[in-house]
DNA sequence: GAATAAATGTAGCAATGGCTACGGATGATG
DNA sequence: CATCATCCGTAGCCATTGCTACATTTATTC
């Protein structure tokens, strides 16, 4: 009874554009934390974040801040927008139920952690609500 | 005493070549659903799978070639190595459970699909685990 | 206020994953 | 066996995410 070939639709579609919008929840969520923790985001606290260069966050944030998730001036520290805020919020709310999720299912604490920061980006709003309704 | 940072000690790290070895799995994951279902794998096959252009392709499997996953000739099929079929299977496994996880969850079918494709790269071993005991 | 340390920016490179345009190979079919 | 459609490879472009090396700005400290 050969299983068809899933008919991709759109899930593969567009990798590096959906890689982008990743890179980009992953940012705000960051500077909402850093700002959360600190008052201000720099540019060296996200390269410590992500571990990364200062380089490439500069240029990140550049984009970012072309695509008004983000407010960034020379030298001064990164700012998140009205618009960048509510992604932010957004990201961190579904980010702390997928971690919920895999504590509850009985993952550790440390793979929990790595697991959903790589899982978030995946979730649907389907997925998200049973998730939602097992952690009831 | 404020909150620590998150101390990402692996987490975030090389996020360039996490994507690459998502991409290899995802191929060679292809490469043996359509083995599976037409008997030969040609580049075409791929661009489908995927929705990319035969060039991405083409690419991509030159990569794996030379990372010893795939056999791949000058207008000739493409296949699989013992390295690539192991990994395939093993990438094949983790899918179905990732998806019958979901599904068992009471998520729908093309939400279960969609999603169990991007989550199936971020499943530790430890999470895994805790989704094969839920399914039983 | 000048020297210095720290933080950012800029230039320029590489790898990955996209694309279009074009040309060569393979295989059917007349 | 010549033609032609299909398949595949190559050239060359762009964006994203990495980097090192170097320049500039800001902040501190003497």
């Amino acid at each position: 009874m050969n299983v068809k070939i899933k008919s991709r639709s759109v899930p593969f579609s567009q990798t590096r554009t959906r890689h982008a919008s990743e890179t980009a929840e992953d940012y705000v969520e960051a500077v909402l934390d850093i700002i959360e923790e600190k008052n201000e985001c720099r540019v060296l606290d996200l390269a410590k974040y992500f571990n990364v260069s200062h380089v490439t966050v500069s240029k990140i944030v550049k984009r970012l801040d072309d695509e008004k998730l983000l407010n960034s001036n020379p030298y001064q520290p990164v700012e998140l927008t009205d618009i960048g805020l509510k992604l932010a919020k957004r990201v961190k709310k579904r980010h702390q139920i997928v971690l919920a999720f895999l504590l509850k299912l009985g993952v550790d604490k440390v793979n929990a952690q790595i697991d959903s920061e790589g899982i978030e980006h995946h979730v649907s709003t389907s997925t998200l609500n049973a998730m939602k309704k097992f952690l009831k």
